[in-house]
DNA sequence: ATATGGCCCTGGTTGC
DNA sequence: TGCAACCAGGGCCATA
Protein backbone atom coordinates (compact mmCIF):
# COMPACT_ATOMS: atom_id res chain seq x y z
CA UNK A 1 0.00 0.00 0.00
CA UNK A 2 1.20 3.17 -0.94
CA UNK A 3 2.71 5.18 1.97
CA UNK A 4 4.77 8.31 2.38
CA UNK A 5 7.94 7.29 0.69
CA UNK A 6 5.77 5.49 -2.23
CA UNK A 7 4.02 8.07 -2.73
CA UNK A 8 6.92 10.61 -2.65
CA UNK A 9 8.65 8.54 -5.08
CA UNK A 10 5.42 8.59 -7.43
CA UNK A 11 5.22 12.22 -7.58
CA UNK A 12 8.70 12.73 -8.36
CA UNK A 13 8.87 10.68 -11.13
CA UNK A 14 5.15 12.42 -12.25
CA UNK A 15 6.90 16.00 -12.11
CA UNK A 16 10.35 15.12 -13.40
CA UNK A 17 7.84 13.76 -16.61
CA UNK A 18 4.86 15.64 -16.97
CA UNK A 19 6.09 19.05 -15.54
CA UNK A 20 5.38 22.25 -18.19
CA UNK A 21 2.93 19.36 -20.08
CA UNK A 22 -0.63 20.82 -21.23
CA UNK A 23 -3.92 18.40 -20.32
CA UNK A 24 -5.47 18.01 -24.08
CA UNK A 25 -8.63 15.85 -23.05
CA UNK A 26 -9.13 14.24 -19.68
CA UNK A 27 -11.35 10.97 -19.75
CA UNK A 28 -13.07 9.30 -16.50
CA UNK A 29 -14.95 5.89 -15.60
CA UNK A 30 -18.35 5.88 -14.60
CA UNK A 31 -17.96 4.32 -11.10
CA UNK A 32 -18.84 6.39 -8.87
CA UNK A 33 -16.24 5.09 -6.34
CA UNK A 34 -13.22 7.37 -6.90
CA UNK A 35 -14.31 10.18 -7.12
CA UNK A 36 -14.35 12.87 -4.74
CA UNK A 37 -15.59 15.70 -7.63
CA UNK A 38 -17.98 14.45 -10.42
CA UNK A 39 -16.43 12.97 -13.20
CA UNK A 40 -17.77 15.64 -15.88
CA UNK A 41 -16.83 18.66 -13.22
CA UNK A 42 -12.76 16.75 -13.24
CA UNK A 43 -12.52 16.63 -17.38
CA UNK A 44 -13.68 20.15 -17.35
CA UNK A 45 -11.74 21.37 -14.99
CA UNK A 46 -8.58 19.87 -16.08
CA UNK A 47 -8.72 19.79 -20.10
CA UNK A 48 -6.53 22.81 -21.03
CA UNK A 49 -4.33 23.43 -17.97
CA UNK A 50 -0.56 23.03 -17.71
CA UNK A 51 1.07 21.50 -15.20
CA UNK A 52 3.42 23.43 -13.39
CA UNK A 53 4.17 21.07 -10.90
CA UNK A 54 3.68 17.70 -8.61
CA UNK A 55 4.00 17.73 -5.52
CA UNK A 56 3.31 15.32 -1.99
CA UNK A 57 1.18 16.40 1.07
CA UNK A 58 0.87 13.46 3.36
CA UNK A 59 -0.42 10.20 1.29
CA UNK A 60 -1.71 13.08 -1.40
CA UNK A 61 -0.30 13.55 -4.52
CA UNK A 62 -1.05 17.30 -5.84
CA UNK A 63 -0.67 18.43 -9.21
CA UNK A 64 -0.51 22.11 -9.58
CA UNK A 65 -2.07 23.54 -12.22
CA UNK A 66 -1.99 26.65 -14.08
CA UNK A 67 -4.96 28.89 -16.07
CA UNK A 68 -6.46 27.51 -19.36
CA UNK A 69 -4.44 28.80 -21.68
CA UNK A 70 -5.62 31.82 -23.97
CA UNK A 71 -4.55 29.97 -26.92
CA UNK A 72 -5.13 26.44 -27.53
CA UNK A 73 -2.07 26.19 -30.14
CA UNK A 74 0.38 27.59 -27.55
CA UNK A 75 3.69 25.90 -26.82
CA UNK A 76 3.20 22.68 -24.57
CA UNK A 77 6.43 23.88 -22.50
CA UNK A 78 4.72 27.64 -21.95
CA UNK A 79 5.18 28.31 -17.98
CA UNK A 80 2.84 31.27 -17.78
CA UNK A 81 3.90 34.81 -16.76
CA UNK A 82 7.19 35.74 -16.57
CA UNK A 83 8.90 37.89 -13.79
CA UNK A 84 7.92 37.20 -10.07
CA UNK A 85 5.19 36.96 -8.17
CA UNK A 86 4.64 39.33 -5.39
CA UNK A 87 2.89 37.08 -2.88
CA UNK A 88 5.94 34.64 -1.84
CA UNK A 89 3.88 33.41 1.40
CA UNK A 90 0.78 31.37 -0.61
CA UNK A 91 1.58 27.93 -1.03
CA UNK A 92 0.42 27.45 -4.13
CA UNK A 93 2.74 29.55 -5.69
CA UNK A 94 5.51 26.99 -7.08
CA UNK A 95 8.88 27.29 -8.47
CA UNK A 96 9.09 26.00 -12.02
CA UNK A 97 12.09 26.13 -14.09
CA UNK A 98 12.41 27.39 -17.66
CA UNK A 99 12.21 25.41 -20.06
CA UNK A 100 15.15 27.11 -22.01
CA UNK A 101 17.86 26.17 -19.70
CA UNK A 102 20.57 28.93 -18.66
CA UNK A 103 17.31 31.82 -18.94
CA UNK A 104 16.89 31.72 -15.17
CA UNK A 105 13.70 30.46 -13.14
CA UNK A 106 10.08 31.75 -13.80
CA UNK A 107 6.76 31.64 -11.41
CA UNK A 108 3.73 30.99 -11.60
CA UNK A 109 0.55 30.23 -9.24
CA UNK A 110 -1.45 27.73 -9.20
CA UNK A 111 -5.23 27.98 -10.73
CA UNK A 112 -6.10 24.85 -9.65
CA UNK A 113 -5.22 21.44 -8.27
CA UNK A 114 -5.60 17.60 -8.92
CA UNK A 115 -5.25 15.43 -5.99
CA UNK A 116 -4.95 12.38 -6.05
CA UNK A 117 -5.00 9.72 -3.16
CA UNK A 118 -3.84 6.01 -4.07
CA UNK A 119 -5.69 4.42 -1.38
CA UNK A 120 -4.66 0.68 -1.12
CA UNK A 121 -3.85 -0.29 -4.58
CA UNK A 122 -3.85 2.86 -6.80
CA UNK A 123 -1.32 3.38 -9.32
CA UNK A 124 -0.44 6.60 -11.04
CA UNK A 125 1.26 6.37 -14.13
CA UNK A 126 3.06 8.00 -17.36
CA UNK A 127 2.95 6.33 -20.20
CA UNK A 128 2.98 6.25 -24.17
CA UNK A 129 -1.16 6.65 -25.30
CA UNK A 130 -0.45 3.19 -27.41
CA UNK A 131 0.44 1.38 -24.41
CA UNK A 132 -2.72 -0.89 -23.79
CA UNK A 133 -4.95 0.57 -20.08
CA UNK A 134 -4.37 -2.16 -17.55
CA UNK A 135 -7.71 -3.16 -16.03
CA UNK A 136 -9.59 -0.70 -13.69
CA UNK A 137 -8.23 2.44 -15.16
CA UNK A 138 -10.15 5.40 -13.94
CA UNK A 139 -8.77 8.06 -15.29
CA UNK A 140 -6.92 9.22 -18.68
CA UNK A 141 -5.02 12.63 -18.97
CA UNK A 142 -4.11 12.90 -22.32
CA UNK A 143 -1.08 15.29 -22.83
CA UNK A 144 -0.28 18.04 -25.37
CA UNK A 145 3.09 16.09 -25.46
CA UNK A 146 1.73 12.67 -26.45
CA UNK A 147 2.20 11.20 -23.71
CA UNK A 148 -0.90 10.09 -20.98
CA UNK A 149 -1.22 10.31 -17.10
CA UNK A 150 -3.45 7.47 -15.65
CA UNK A 151 -4.96 6.46 -12.85
CA UNK A 152 -5.49 2.70 -12.06
CA UNK A 153 -7.02 1.48 -8.86
CA UNK A 154 -8.40 -2.28 -8.62
CA UNK A 155 -9.87 -1.78 -5.33
CA UNK A 156 -11.23 1.65 -5.75
CA UNK A 157 -9.77 3.36 -2.71
CA UNK A 158 -8.30 5.71 -4.09
CA UNK A 159 -9.90 9.54 -4.34
CA UNK A 160 -9.57 11.97 -7.17
CA UNK A 161 -10.27 15.49 -6.65
CA UNK A 162 -10.25 18.36 -8.50
CA UNK A 163 -9.98 22.51 -6.84
CA UNK A 164 -10.49 25.14 -8.73
CA UNK A 165 -8.45 27.71 -6.45
CA UNK A 166 -10.32 30.87 -7.08
CA UNK A 167 -13.42 29.42 -5.12
CA UNK A 168 -11.20 27.52 -2.33
CA UNK A 169 -7.51 26.92 -0.59
CA UNK A 170 -4.75 24.54 -1.89
CA UNK A 171 -5.01 21.16 -0.40
CA UNK A 172 -3.34 20.83 2.67
CA UNK A 173 -2.68 17.82 5.10
CA UNK A 174 -4.73 17.27 7.88
CA UNK A 175 -1.45 16.22 10.02
CA UNK A 176 1.77 17.16 10.48
CA UNK A 177 4.26 16.08 8.32
CA UNK A 178 7.01 13.41 9.94
CA UNK A 179 10.51 14.74 8.09
CA UNK A 180 10.05 18.24 9.05
CA UNK A 181 8.46 18.19 12.80
CA UNK A 182 9.87 19.49 15.28
CA UNK A 183 10.77 17.54 18.49
CA UNK A 184 8.97 19.29 21.16
CA UNK A 185 5.51 18.98 18.50
CA UNK A 186 6.00 15.11 18.11
CA UNK A 187 6.26 14.76 21.35
CA UNK A 188 3.27 17.39 21.96
CA UNK A 189 1.24 15.73 19.43
CA UNK A 190 0.94 12.14 21.77
CA UNK A 191 0.65 13.60 25.71
CA UNK A 192 -2.24 12.18 27.17
CA UNK A 193 -3.25 10.03 24.71
CA UNK A 194 -5.34 7.05 25.19
CA UNK A 195 -5.22 4.78 22.03
CA UNK A 196 -2.09 2.79 21.26
CA UNK A 197 1.28 4.46 19.61
CA UNK A 198 0.67 2.58 16.47
CA UNK A 199 -2.68 3.88 16.12
CA UNK A 200 -1.40 6.88 16.57
CA UNK A 201 1.04 6.88 14.27
CA UNK A 202 -1.51 5.76 11.89
CA UNK A 203 -3.84 8.67 12.75
CA UNK A 204 -3.68 10.93 9.69
CA UNK A 205 -4.61 13.86 11.85
CA UNK A 206 -2.17 13.50 14.34
CA UNK A 207 0.63 12.88 11.54
CA UNK A 208 -0.07 12.54 7.32
CA UNK A 209 1.68 10.37 5.31
CA UNK A 210 2.42 6.77 8.04
CA UNK A 211 0.54 3.69 6.91
CA UNK A 212 0.75 -0.12 8.33
CA UNK A 213 4.45 -0.82 7.16
CA UNK A 214 6.31 2.51 7.96
CA UNK A 215 4.20 2.60 11.56
CA UNK A 216 5.56 -1.68 12.31
CA UNK A 217 8.92 -0.61 11.01
CA UNK A 218 9.79 3.03 13.00
CA UNK A 219 8.44 0.98 16.04
CA UNK A 220 10.50 -1.81 15.50
CA UNK A 221 13.67 0.54 15.38
CA UNK A 222 12.92 2.36 18.14
CA UNK A 223 12.04 -0.71 20.56
CA UNK A 224 8.58 0.27 21.00
CA UNK A 225 5.75 -2.36 22.02
CA UNK A 226 3.10 -1.26 19.03
CA UNK A 227 0.00 -1.67 22.15
CA UNK A 228 1.94 0.51 24.36
CA UNK A 229 -0.73 3.71 25.38
CA UNK A 230 0.63 6.53 23.53
CA UNK A 231 0.64 9.28 26.25
CA UNK A 232 2.53 6.65 28.20
CA UNK A 233 5.85 6.99 25.85
CA UNK A 234 8.85 8.80 27.53
CA UNK A 235 10.06 11.97 25.86
CA UNK A 236 13.04 9.90 25.68
CA UNK A 237 11.30 6.94 23.60
CA UNK A 238 9.46 9.35 21.78
CA UNK A 239 12.25 11.04 20.31
CA UNK A 240 13.69 7.69 19.27
CA UNK A 241 10.67 7.11 17.89
CA UNK A 242 10.78 10.72 15.51
CA UNK A 243 14.42 9.73 14.34
CA UNK A 244 13.85 5.93 13.85
CA UNK A 245 10.57 7.43 11.67
CA UNK A 246 12.45 9.97 9.46
CA UNK A 247 15.28 7.49 9.29
CA UNK A 248 13.16 4.53 7.92
CA UNK A 249 11.21 6.99 5.36
CA UNK A 250 14.41 8.75 4.22
CA UNK A 251 15.84 5.23 3.72
CA UNK A 252 12.49 3.85 2.17
CA UNK A 253 12.76 6.95 -0.23
CA UNK A 254 16.31 6.18 -1.69
CA UNK A 255 14.99 2.61 -2.43
CA UNK A 256 12.18 4.18 -4.46
CA UNK A 257 9.56 2.82 -1.55
CA UNK A 258 8.21 -0.64 -0.45
CA UNK A 259 6.74 -2.97 -3.41
CA UNK A 260 4.39 -5.14 -0.99
CA UNK A 261 0.79 -6.11 -2.73
CA UNK A 262 1.49 -4.25 -6.44
CA UNK A 263 2.81 -1.02 -5.98
CA UNK A 264 5.03 0.31 -8.62
CA UNK A 265 6.31 3.84 -9.59
CA UNK A 266 5.34 6.45 -12.54
CA UNK A 267 7.00 3.90 -14.96
CA UNK A 268 5.67 0.87 -13.50
CA UNK A 269 9.33 0.08 -11.87
CA UNK A 270 9.09 -1.48 -8.17
CA UNK A 271 10.90 -0.25 -4.93
CA UNK A 272 13.64 -2.09 -2.94
CA UNK A 273 12.12 -1.30 0.58
CA UNK A 274 10.60 -4.49 1.37
CA UNK A 275 13.73 -6.14 0.92
CA UNK A 276 14.93 -3.90 4.28
CA UNK A 277 12.40 -4.70 6.37
CA UNK A 278 12.81 -5.99 9.78
CA UNK A 279 9.15 -7.06 11.29
CA UNK A 280 6.46 -6.01 8.42
CA UNK A 281 5.01 -8.90 6.84
CA UNK A 282 7.93 -11.12 8.72
CA UNK A 283 5.65 -13.10 10.64
CA UNK A 284 7.65 -16.40 12.14
CA UNK A 285 10.68 -15.19 10.85
CA UNK A 286 13.61 -14.66 13.38
CA UNK A 287 14.22 -10.88 14.13
CA UNK A 288 17.10 -9.68 12.13
CA UNK A 289 18.19 -8.32 15.43
CA UNK A 290 17.91 -11.33 17.65
CA UNK A 291 16.60 -14.14 15.75
CA UNK A 292 13.68 -14.45 17.81
CA UNK A 293 10.15 -15.11 15.55
CA UNK A 294 8.43 -12.20 14.86
CA UNK A 295 4.56 -11.83 15.59
CA UNK A 296 1.88 -10.77 14.26
CA UNK A 297 -1.04 -8.94 16.56
CA UNK A 298 -4.11 -6.98 15.59
CA UNK A 299 -3.39 -3.54 17.36
CA UNK A 300 -6.43 -0.80 16.30
CA UNK A 301 -8.18 -3.75 13.47
CA UNK A 302 -4.93 -3.61 11.70
CA UNK A 303 -2.22 -6.09 11.31
CA UNK A 304 0.95 -5.26 13.23
CA UNK A 305 4.23 -7.62 13.48
CA UNK A 306 6.78 -6.57 16.11
CA UNK A 307 9.85 -8.19 18.05
CA UNK A 308 8.52 -9.53 21.49
CA UNK A 309 12.29 -9.31 22.58
CA UNK A 310 13.85 -6.08 21.12
CA UNK A 311 10.54 -3.93 21.54
CA UNK A 312 9.13 -3.53 24.99
C1' DA B 1 -13.40 15.82 22.35
C1' DT B 2 -11.63 11.35 21.72
C1' DA B 3 -11.77 6.59 20.50
C1' DT B 4 -13.74 2.56 18.24
C1' DG B 5 -15.83 -0.25 14.69
C1' DG B 6 -18.25 -1.02 10.30
C1' DC B 7 -18.13 -0.16 5.56
C1' DC B 8 -16.39 0.25 0.94
C1' DC B 9 -13.83 -2.93 -2.90
C1' DT B 10 -11.30 -6.84 -5.55
C1' DG B 11 -7.52 -10.08 -5.92
C1' DG B 12 -5.00 -13.38 -3.73
C1' DT B 13 -4.98 -17.01 -0.35
C1' DT B 14 -7.06 -20.56 2.28
C1' DG B 15 -10.10 -24.41 3.10
C1' DC B 16 -13.21 -27.97 2.14
C1' DT C 1 -8.59 -29.97 -8.62
C1' DG C 2 -12.14 -26.49 -8.24
C1' DC C 3 -14.85 -23.44 -6.27
C1' DA C 4 -16.37 -20.46 -2.53
C1' DA C 5 -15.49 -18.17 1.61
C1' DC C 6 -12.36 -15.26 3.72
C1' DC C 7 -9.19 -11.53 4.43
C1' DA C 8 -6.39 -7.32 3.75
C1' DG C 9 -6.62 -2.40 4.86
C1' DG C 10 -6.89 3.73 4.33
C1' DG C 11 -10.15 6.82 5.13
C1' DC C 12 -14.65 8.15 6.24
C1' DC C 13 -18.63 8.10 8.94
C1' DA C 14 -21.74 6.81 12.69
C1' DT C 15 -21.76 5.74 17.26
C1' DA C 16 -20.25 5.34 22.28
Amino acid sequence: MPELPEVETIARGVHERIRGDRIVQAWFSSYPQPFKTPPTQQAAGLEGRTVLGVHREGKHIVLELGGVAAHPSQNARWMGHAGSHPNHKNKNVVRVGHPDPGVGENESKAEAQWIVHLGMTGRLLVTAPDVPAAAHTHARLSLVSGRELRFVDPRRFGRLEFRDLSGSAGFEASGAEPLTIAADKFVALFRRRKLSIKAALLNQTLLAGVGNIYADESLFRAGIRPGKGAGRLTRVELERLRLSLCEVLRHAIRLGGSSVSDYVDADGVRGFFQLEHCVYQRTGLPCRRCETPIRRILVAGRGTHYCPKCQR
